[in-house]
DNA sequence: CGGCTCCGTTAGTGGCAACTTACCGTTCGT
DNA sequence: ACGAACGGTAAGTTGCCACTAACGGAGCCG
């Protein structure tokens, strides 16, 4: 998931998808400055994180971001963000209880 | 930000650092099957994007997640989840008018 | 059917970044 | 003030991954 948003060219191509709406891989590889086989590379580790699905429409593959990805990454960010502010006022109370 | 997420050491050493509570770099080399100067590499990495701040307490350095940092993706995150949103409905209602 | 287009896959290469080893500055204890 | 502990930095190596080039397959059109 992280890994998958972790290369800066699938950002770019999330963000394609994302502005320009749904389209297919050969427009993709002419707006991203990238040749076509690593787009469809691209796509297929965007595909297994779940942010991105693809449709056939004839010979082409017309590719759209997919919001489960992102509710996952959302509720993955929300978990540890609470979990961060728990576990940190914890500390700040065994701190404090070290003190005494 | 996304770079720095992009690294599994670097979430092992949020995550460490998140459920540990804060600690110091000796520390974490301990808990990280990594080297110390790897761990200063990695929090160095991780500072500079803000999702971790340190503090010099006597020679050692106490490093501890920064809520900033994650203010920032969330909110990076909520504005792409929206916006994604908004783009699709815009195609659906440019894909029906051309239907027409 | 034959050619064309569009796409995925494989093999191979190059570059980057993660890791280690070694070194040095800083700070605390004695 | 000296030694030790702690941590950051530099240099060097290795492994991984992004990218390209070449091939193969599936679907429209004449």
């Amino acid at each position: 998931m992280l890994d998958a948003l972790g290369d800066p060219t699938r950002r770019v191509i999330l963000e394609t998808l994302r502005t320009g709406g749904p389209c297919s891989v050969g427009v993709l590889a002419e707006r991203v400055p990238v040749s076509r086989p690593a787009i469809s590379q691209h796509l297929k580790v965007l595909g297994a994180v779940g942010l991105v699905r693809h449709e056939s429409r004839g010979t082409r593959n017309i590719y759209r971001v997919h919001q489960a990805g992102l509710g996952e990454l959302r509720s993955w960010l929300d978990q540890f963000w609470g979990d961060t502010l728990q576990a940190y006022a914890d500390h700040v109370r065994r701190t404090e209880e070290e003190r005494k």
